[in-house]
RNA sequence: GGGCGAGUAGCUCAAUUGGAUAGAGCACCGGCCUUCUAAGCCGGGGGUUACAGGUUCGAUCCCUGUCUCGCCUACCA
């Protein structure tokens, strides 16, 4: 598991559990946490009772139709064997022993043995519903269980890193996928109750940013005044073609081009050009890195507000300027060295060079005892940066690989300084995260940045003496219990040397509670590069997808995607909502492709390569965040037409029950007007409350398992089971009355679940559509 | 060579982490707007879960081997 935060009941597992089971009459999702509980509590007491039998874990499971029960026990089948009796049998005996110890007064109404030995165990629906229409049972979810609560008060912080994407061009797919995902993580943290700071690392001091610096100044030969003319220019989103980050984006790419032209002599000429501008912007105090400074600034801002254009913010940025010029790595360093974690190298090819053994190899102890503790958050992936890819480097130089010799010095390890003495990019990264857990002993200064309509985004800055550098007031960033780093699956290597490195210096918790959130790229399809205009070669278009590659300026621009989103919406909602304002139609088309976007970027799994498609990314049938959006303006709609809200709805229903105070504790006693009995022969209505129960679990396996996917898939399924239960009831022209305030509640449980899952995930719900 | 990931319906993806008949969307075929919005609903065809063994009461999931694909494996960042 990647996740080794506030460690919390995950899905159906349920190990033993010291001190008493919440109180069952508690509200909502919290009471159907407790009958899981309660339940798997009671089996382990009498298999202990009845066969001294103790297990490890009591799995929980649905039944495959709902009408069979809400909970089935597979338990069965572990004992048949140790008790030499069929499944089947022992179920029989076990789900007696169950009736008795559970009664419907406890909310349980029957327990059954079913199919070839499975328990299936039916809840009192009418008290379950109850207490999800109940007020209140709305700050649950911020409120999630005892564990979390602890964690909040002690203001332990998590710290998300998401975004990270080099100044020196354009916002992409690739980079959207990494800040929805990341943005959606910092949401459900936040929806279960933990503290979160949001980070968005920026390298401005890399080559990528030299590569455009390189541009302007060599190969344009720009002067620092014509510079700011055109940040000047094209620093408005508006701007479009002329904005300065699609500027960079072509320039980056005839650089990278550039570098590759002329003879070898030229090339070489060319490339140390590179590398002495490089320099120049890392040592800061010149010309060049004034305009790399001024170049990287103007792109971020464009980045930040593209994000906010999908309701992405950030609270801090560092920058790697400052982690240089503060000498975070001088500290670093240090403790490295005092710690063995690095040794220097005397022979070898990495002669010179600081080392440190790569996380994996098997000769080191704590590799293994990575592996064994940690394995799957290794495996699962951590976070991770914009890197370009090998192809992506006009200048690879294949490494020499010679055959192993056992007697040599350590061939494969990791160099962290090179032998002139400069440090590497997982150097840096290593002080930096040694900041991140507040192990370094060095802070960055802070001033702001970018101002939110609810909060202001902080950036890195050198202590300096000037009252425009280093605000005295600001907040407290790093120093968290946890992290998480978004960032793509390419980059797992590097990201586990940090890891490896956090270990061998002793700070085991730190390493614990670091996850690289990991993902896999967007990449286009074949047809969707030809589209763009790219010409593939014969082996390319039977790929089921082509890399986008920033060097050669091939790939999809976010606010390109956004536009045409937004435009093709826009042609929707006009035909649908002509007597909407101009504004009003702009809103909620804007609303439906953010919602499109959103979705269409969570709903595959991290593991999955995203193989990016107009047709699909442009389509609001089926799967998609517009189809629930869809839902919950159709439920919205129903309450507008009655004339009531839904918080009345369910009021309703819970007065109504109110007047049939046996209902719950006898609900064989069904009379025609008690609208929650009726939920007991409901199975085409009860789904829907159900879904709302298991809310909390969902959120809570989507973090223990870092995968948004999961809830994603929850409010799609959601939304189809009110579609089904919208087109088979007719709500508004119901004559029975108590079934028409059952109709109702139902549609007000859905739109509050719909919303409230869609807000998880970033995706707002229109006035109309 | 080593590490990681992937291989499931024509296509794109799921599968409660070992459970009941492997599910959705798209595409295709056929139905449903005089009723709360058809961005919707219902039905249909579609599967040897890459292959071969193994463990298990039970395997898409775990183990071994094989095949295919991708990424990573730099004194780049």
């Amino acid at each position: 598991m990647p996740l080794k935060l506030p460690r919390q009941p995950t899905r159906t597992r349920h190990p033993p559990r010291p001190g008493k089971p919440e109180n069952p009459q508690s509200r909502g999702p919290t009471l159907y946490r407790a009958l899981q509980q309660q339940l798997t509590e009671t089996v382990r007491a009498i298999l202990d009772a009845s066969w001294h039998i103790q297990l490890t874990e009591i799995v929980l499971e649905q039944p495959p139709d709902l009408a069979l029960g809400e909970f089935a026990l597979p338990v069965a089948f572990e004992l048949a064997r140790r008790l030499r009796k069929a499944p089947r049998q022992i179920a029989a005996e076990l789900a007696e022993k169950l009736a008795a110890a559970l009664t419907p007064a406890d909310g349980f109404l029957a327990f059954e043995a079913a199919g070839a030995g499975y328990i299936n165990v039916r809840l009192d629906r009418a008290r379950l519903a109850a207490a999800l229409a109940a007020p209140v049972a709305e700050s649950d979810a911020t409120r999630p269980d005892s564990q979390s609560r602890s964690q909040s008060r002690t203001q332990s912080r998590i710290l998300v890193e998401h975004t990270s994407i080099n100044p020196n061009k354009a916002a992409h797919v690739g980079h959207l996928r990494n800040a929805i995902l990341g943005d959606t993580l910092v949401r459900i943290l936040r929806a279960a109750g933990h503290l979160v700071d949001v980070q968005n690392y920026i390298d401005n001091t890399g080559v990528q940013v030299a590569d455009v610096i390189v541009g302007f100044l060599h190969l344009e030969g720009k002067t620092r005044a014509e510079i700011d003319a055109l940040i000047a220019a094209g620093s408005s989103p508006s701007a479009r073609e002329d904005r300065f980050d699609y500027l960079c984006w072509n320039l980056y790419a005839r650089v990278s081009h550039w570098y590759t032209e002329g003879d070898a002599d030229e090339q070489a000429r060319r490339k140390s050009l590179r590398y002495q501008t490089l320099h120049a912007i890392e040592q800061g105090g010149n010309e060049t890195a004034l305009v790399a400074d001024r170049v990287s600034t103007a792109i971020l801002r464009l980045h930040l507000v593209t994000m906010q254009r999908l309701g992405i913010t950030y609270d801090f940025l560092p920058r790697e300027s400052e982690i240089l010029h503060l000498h975070f790595w001088d500290r670093a360093f240090e403790l490295l060295k005092a710690s063995g974690v690095l040794y220097h190298e005397t022979s070898g090819k990495n002669s010179g060079c600081w080392v440190m053994t790569r996380a994996g190899t098997s000769s080191t102890e704590a590799s293994s005892a990575e592996d064994s503790s940690a394995g799957n958050a290794a495996a699962d992936g951590e976070p991770a940066r914009e890197q370009p890819s090998a192809s992506d480097l006009p200048d690879t130089a294949a490494p020499d690989r010679s055959a192993p010799d056992p007697s040599a010095p350590d061939e494969d390890a990791k160099v962290i300084v090179r032998s002139n003495g400069t440090v590497t990019y997982v150097g840096k990264d290593i002080a930096y995260h040694l900041w991140k857990f507040g192990l370094l002993g060095v802070d960055f200064a802070y001033r702001r940045f970018f101002d939110y309509p609810d909060h202001t985004c902080w950036i890195s800055s050198m202590d300096g003496e000037s009252n425009t550098e280093g605000e005295a007031s600001h907040p407290r960033f790093g120093g968290a219990a946890a992290i998480y780093n978004v960032i793509d699956s390419r980059q797992s290597d590097p990201q586990a040397n940090v890891i490896q490195a956090l270990r061998g210096m002793g700070h085991t918790e730190a390493a614990d509670h670091y996850t690289h959130f990991s993902y896999e790229m967007v990449a286009l399809t074949p047809r969707c590069a030809q589209e763009l205009g790219y010409t593939l070669a014969e082996e390319d278009r039977s790929r089921p997808w082509i890399e986008v590659s920033g060097r050669k300026g091939f790939g999809v621009k976010a606010d390109d995607l956004l536009d045409k989103l937004t435009a093709a919406t826009r042609a929707e909602v006009d035909a649908r909502q002509p007597d909407r304002s101009e504004s009003e139609r702009q809103r909620i088309a804007t609303q439906i492709a953010i919602g499109a976007l959103r979705y269409f970027m969570l709903k595959f799994t991290r593991g999955s390569v995203i193989a990016f498609d107009f047709r699909d990314a442009l389509s609001f049938e089926g799967e998609t965040g517009p189809y629930v959006q869809y839902t919950a303006v159709r439920a919205r709609n129903i309450f507008r037409k009655a004339g009531i809200t839904p918080e009345a709805a369910l009021e309703a229903m819970l007065s109504n029950a109110a007047t049939h105070p046996d209902a719950a504790a006898q609900p064989d006693a069904v009379t025609p007007d008690n609208a929650l009995a009726l939920l007991a022969e409901a199975n085409d209505i009860w789904p829907i409350w159900l879904r709302a129960a298991r809310r909390h679990q969902t959120l809570t396996s989507a973090i223990s398992t870092a995968e948004p996917a999961t809830l994603a898939r929850h409010v799609f399924q959601l939304a189809q089971e009110f579609n089904n239960f919208y087109h088979k009831h007719h709500i508004l022209t119901e004559e029975d009355p108590a079934r028409k305030t059952l109709l109702l509640a139902t549609a007000a449980i859905a739109l509050r679940e719909l919303t409230q899952l869609l807000d998880w995930l970033g995706v707002e719900v229109p006035e109309a559509m």
